[in-house]
DNA sequence: AAAACTAGTTTGCAATACCAACTTGTTTCT
DNA sequence: AGAAACAAGTTGGTATTGCAAACTAGTTTT
């Protein structure tokens, strides 16, 4: 049994996926963020961004606030202490696999 | 514009796949084995593995030969040189991505 | 007041992923 | 000889992803 090859197996999905790699390392470098902002800078539509925002919602790693700028309506991303977890772990795991 | 970013974007797909991941880190390592052995190593089904087998080999990054080991049949994978180039660039990018 | 814009969300669709069950040919058990 | 097991797939069925287009709700422009 390699251990090694398994780790790969082991993977979180939720954070394995490359759009949701890309909002999870952004919003673990800056704490927080809003949609706009994620939208430009990883280059993804809204509806796949918004999917994907709902996706790590769900699964507890990120927290959205629904506010305003002025009168504009903003939605504001950050990660939650299980999702700064999820991520830690992930890249410890990923690294470990790589060697 | 954040590059650092956009690099998880660029991933290889066919590669990043865990099932896939599993499947060329193991090649990688060990040149070639059968189909048995990888069923064992991945713990994967045979219908995923012979899925995934497919695709990797559709993209050119391994050889599937198909043989008999006395009068059962026995197929023998390995990595092509692209595989092994594509699974190289695939760690680099993975690396300085995590950074 | 109507048209256009901002910030998202929802929906429909094609491609993938994974599991379970079925298939084909061979070998082993009884 | 007949039944069970093995190797290697193939074939559904269900879930997920990614994109584009339509939709919503409030705001600003003309």
């Amino acid at each position: 049994m390699n251990r090694q090859t398994q780790t790969f197996n082991e993977l979180d999905r939720v954070i394995h996926e490359p759009g949701r790699l890309m909002i999870v390392a952004l919003l673990f470098a800056i704490d927080q963020c809003d949609f706009l902002y994620l939208q430009h800078e990883t280059e993804m539509n809204k509806g796949t961004l918004s999917s994907h925002l709902s996706r790590l919602e769900e699964a507890g790693y990120i927290e959205v606030v629904k506010t305003y700028r002025g009168k504009v309506p903003q939605t504001l991303l950050s990660l939650t202490a299980s999702g700064r977890e999820a991520f830690k772990q992930y890249r410890k795991k990923l690294k470990k696999a790589l060697k």
